[in-house]
DNA sequence: CGTCATGTGCATTTGACTTGCATTAACCCA
DNA sequence: TGGGTTAATGCAAGTCAAATGCACATGACG
């Protein structure tokens, strides 16, 4: 994602393009996982303070340009939503129960709870594996990372 | 779940049986939802210190008595793990964007990447529903707690 | 360019979770 | 059943991500 999308992107959704905004977009974008506050504030320090990028999430929550993909270990995790995405849409995650990384894994299912009282009321659908990754795994020693069950 | 069935849980997983355990395992069978620490510390605070609590949930955990059901809005809520269990059958819950609320759903359905290789890494598998619950939807006006999608 | 609603940086607070340590209480066995 | 062993507890303090207050800066738009 460019500069210019994210700004028209931006300003889609009525928020002001910043150079805070604009860096927290592409961070989201570049990375094929959930990123945390603290990952975040990690590669963009010289970019913006980080209770800006703290307030840049949160906005983009509200505005639903991006989620809460994982709360795994207590740490907040982000990441975009994508265009035609459902409610009714799962995402499935994996999440390593040592390192605390969470991977994501492909789009695969539709959820239908069509026909019950809940539905109305459904935002979102997520699925969450939980195990060790291959990384805390000590009988192999790779990192895994990105799609691919 | 009477103070005698506690007593021969907690034996059988090799835990001391104290006031404090069959407080928190009672507490936490009596109720169809996941509960947080802080949740146990209200009812419990003439029984048990929130360290106490605190330890009694991690210990429950490690032994396999209970589990983390939910991490929704930064709050770890606990609830006791059914016998016939395995790693592949799916807890889903619906969460309350407002409130935090999370009510259990009934176990559906067992998901199933055994052809793949995170299978064997496979722990737990957690499906979670986010929506506004019936108590925090005006339009409604009663509570949503325990099951039935 | 000027104004003004928004956005930002710095400092600080909050609140859930976690731990250290001295004391107490289950449990086992003679 | 009493006494020793070891786990469990209560109190108090610490940690860290999340959240906020406030003064200053900046993007949007006429």
């Amino acid at each position: 994602m460019n500069v210019q999308e994210c700004k028209v992107l931006l300003r889609k959704v009525g928020l002001k393009s910043t150079v805070t905004r604009i860096a927290v977009l592409q961070q989201l974008c570049s990375e094929d996982r959930p990123l945390s506050h603290s990952d975040l504030v990690q590669v963009l320090e010289q970019v913006g303070d980080q209770a800006t990028i703290y307030r840049t999430l949160i906005s983009f929550v509200d505005k639903g340009v991006a989620r809460v993909a994982s709360t795994a270990s207590g740490i907040v995790r982000y990441e975009l939503i994508q265009e035609g995405e459902s409610a009714h849409t799962v995402h499935p995650h994996f999440v390593c129960q040592d390192c605390g990384i969470v991977a994501c894994l492909p789009i695969t299912t539709v959820v239908s709870i069509s026909e019950s009282s809940w539905s109305r009321r459904l935002q979102e659908s997520k699925l969450q594996f939980v195990g060790i990754c291959a990384e805390c795994d000590p009988l192999i020693g790779y990192r895994i990372i990105g799609h691919g069950i």
